[in-house]
DNA sequence: CCAAAAGTGTTTAAAATACACCCATGC
DNA sequence: GCATGGGTGTATTTTAAACACTTTTGG
């Protein structure tokens, strides 16, 4: 199908496929030459950026139209989701969005359920950045990521709603996997340190943070070491996901 | 309006008031006589008991939806409400539900918006249980406290939104105003442990309690005791808000 | 051989825990 | 006067923070 006929075809008869009133925004985490990274996709016309999202299937678990949605967006199924909030502003004025949106694609149309106003439940997605192929949706031309210190214009409220996931992230790091699901399976500890520090926004002591992490008996350290820097080559690790899981039931300590 | 005609309204034309396919279910705590408890809904012919709930109106912010739901429960105003969890299994069944209701009530409808599919929006809501005064809806006979170790049989997946409220207030007590919400302006430092304890499921050493709390600098202690008990007079404290805030965003450090 | 960054261990400070005695109140 | 529970202080253990030297690697 032609992106036109898609696009106007979802004005005019997405309500009979998905709920309405409701959609979903994703946040979508990587880790990438230690930055921690977005993935945003550009909307056409609009010029500005957004982030991943869509809608719920009338017959839909809400937790599977988010992997559904990204699986679109990533190319990766299974991902690591957790939802964090919920955007409810009656004046988020989605309706502004999309009335300009069709206008600039030249389609003209009195009446959408894409004019109504929406709840938006926010997502945070970890990911393997090496494995994402990211793909556009069709009200956007490109899909790129973005370092997290480097955030373009955004449409609506996302950029309130990616700065609300950020610090959810922060809350989830003693709980959660997130450096299982945000690493390649082996990594070095100063990269991983370095995930830690840009997440919690501060700087860690080296050997301290070493000792704690090993202590929690999270890692297994591999006898292959990363070759190629000019100093000694650090050690790879991956994570032990039996121990890792049953530290976080406990709650990690990391100071916020 | 008779009760009655109140529910057939509600279920042929909630639609144009309300948007549809979501719902707000709110776990109400209070604290009383030592022990944590919920505030919970007889639903009429179910025999079951119910969260308090309700709809969101067509323009309404979803935030201020949960307040006036539990202002028409509670008689209070400006209560401590926090958003936790979207409970969105589409086979929550609230159609089969809905539908027993009416059919109980000797009223015959095929059609209600009552009949689709609900995605619900899970509340916390901290209150003082002494200004509290219950007050059932258009669904329910009675609205009553119920200590949370003793929570009667539920409808729908009422119980587990329940005990999910229960975990979130506990990852909340080192981050929210948990004591000053719950408590009366006064109260005792044992009163104060107690409902510690009863959110971390933990005893607590007395002493070091005491030492901690006071260390924060959040308590004022009073001149006055409390008198009557046949030991020993505790003082009163109340809450500095100013000190409680500043020490909420640093995080307060119970281990959960 | 030099710069850059990783590996490792010790010392010190702070925080959490364990524990004991005295004090007011009501019966 | 005695049982009950509240007020207070100290010693000990555990955990976090600060800190320095040695080692490997590429250029």
């Amino acid at each position: 199908m032609k992106a036109d006929k898609k696009l106007s075809e979802h004005f005019l008869k997405g309500h009979e496929k998905y709920l309405r009133h409701i959609s979903i925004d994703c946040v979508v985490f990587g880790f990438h030459e230690n930055e921690l990274k977005v993935l945003l996709l550009k909307a056409k016309y609009a010029g500005k950026w957004a982030l991943p999202g869509g809608f719920i299937l009338t017959e839909e678990h809400m937790d599977e139209a988010a992997g559904r949605i990204l699986k679109e967006r990533t190319g990766l199924d299974k991902i690591f989701l957790q939802q964090f909030y919920v955007f409810s502003d009656p004046d988020r004025s989605t309706k502004k969005i999309n009335q300009g949106f069709l206008k600039n694609l030249g389609i003209k149309l009195d009446k959408s359920w894409m004019f109504d106003r929406f709840i938006s439940v926010g997502y945070t997605a970890l990911v393997d950045f090496t494995k994402v192929i990211p793909e556009p949706d069709i009200f956007s031309e490109k899909c790129e990521w973005f370092n997290i210190h480097e955030i373009p214009e955004m449409i609506l409220d996302h950029e309130n709603i990616l700065v609300k996931a950020w610090g959810y992230l922060r809350l989830q790091l003693n709980f959660q996997p997130v450096g299982y699901n945000l690493l390649t399976t082996k990594f070095t500890m100063p990269e991983l340190q370095k995930l830690y520090e840009t997440i919690l926004e501060r700087n860690l002591d080296r050997r301290n943070f070493q000792r704690k992490i090993i202590d929690t008996g999270i890692l297994k350290r591999l006898e292959e070491t990363k070759k190629g820097g000019s100093h000694k080559a650090p050690y790879y690790y991956k994570f032990d996901l039996r121990n890792y899981k049953k530290a976080l039931r406990a709650g990690m300590g990391f100071e916020l």
